[in-house]
DNA sequence: CTGGATCCAGCTCGATACTG
DNA sequence: CAGTATCGAGCTGGATCCAG
């Protein structure tokens, strides 16, 4: 993901060359502020648009789409649309958006623990 | 850090509110791909500019020196300058920083592991 | 070698208006 | 209610140049 040395033969290389790219462009799909807190607010609950805008604060409407659409793409979010007057759509997680998950929720965990260092260090940086 | 409803008296309620708008900016600043990335690269290694440049692979000179700053700000990676001409300049994680590359770590498995999927997902979706 | 500053093309994102 | 399309201001980020 992070260096570009490959070894083995040329079809492995190849190989690593492929998934690397790929993993490169997943992280870039998934390393990004919206698509996180929106994980983070799904968790084990299913959300209809209505409600995760209202769960995800400051989000806008067409980054929620957006964003949506993309955790769609990559199998992270199911979403199922209910053929009703007005429509009723929901979302919820798939089994490997609550893997990613599990890993955000770690990041939060990470906040809350160094809160006070990383104000502290940024005080210090800005003073 | 994603629901807006606070509870108990107004004075925690402020403190909520803070620690919120901070959590929030924290993970504006980390939720980001160059910076992750560079955790990541950094990982137990001490580096110099030039090594996390070959490094973190596509990173622009700019890029690399704006996250550094913001990672510095926030105590995650501290900056030793050697006074030597030519300069330098060596990064390396602090505990905070350590802490937070582990969930990275996690993100980077999670990645391998559904690789699969979200390939498929994505086919059956663009198709 | 490290890194600040500037320029500007291109993209992001919010606002708005419109559909089923 | 959910979603798409469009438009424009503003920010992002790459290229380049200069300095210590």
């Amino acid at each position: 993901m992070v260096t570009k040395q490959y070894t083995g033969t040329p079809d492995e290389q190849a190989d690593l060359r492929r998934a690397d790219s790929l993993g490169r462009e997943i992280f870039s799909d998934v390393a990004n502020k919206w698509a996180l807190l929106i994980i983070e607010a799904l968790g084990e609950r299913t959300l209809r648009f209505s409600g995760l805008r209202d769960e995800v604060e400051g989000v806008s409407h067409k980054m929620l789409t957006q964003n949506l659409r993309m955790l769609e793409r990559n199998g992270l979010v199911v979403r199922t649309v209910h053929p009703t007057v007005p429509p009723r759509v929901e979302y919820t997680l798939t089994e490997a958006g609550r893997g990613l998950r599990a890993t955000v929720d770690g990041m939060c965990e990470w906040t809350y623990r160094y809160f006070g260092h990383i104000e502290d260090s940024r005080r210090r940086f800005d003073g």
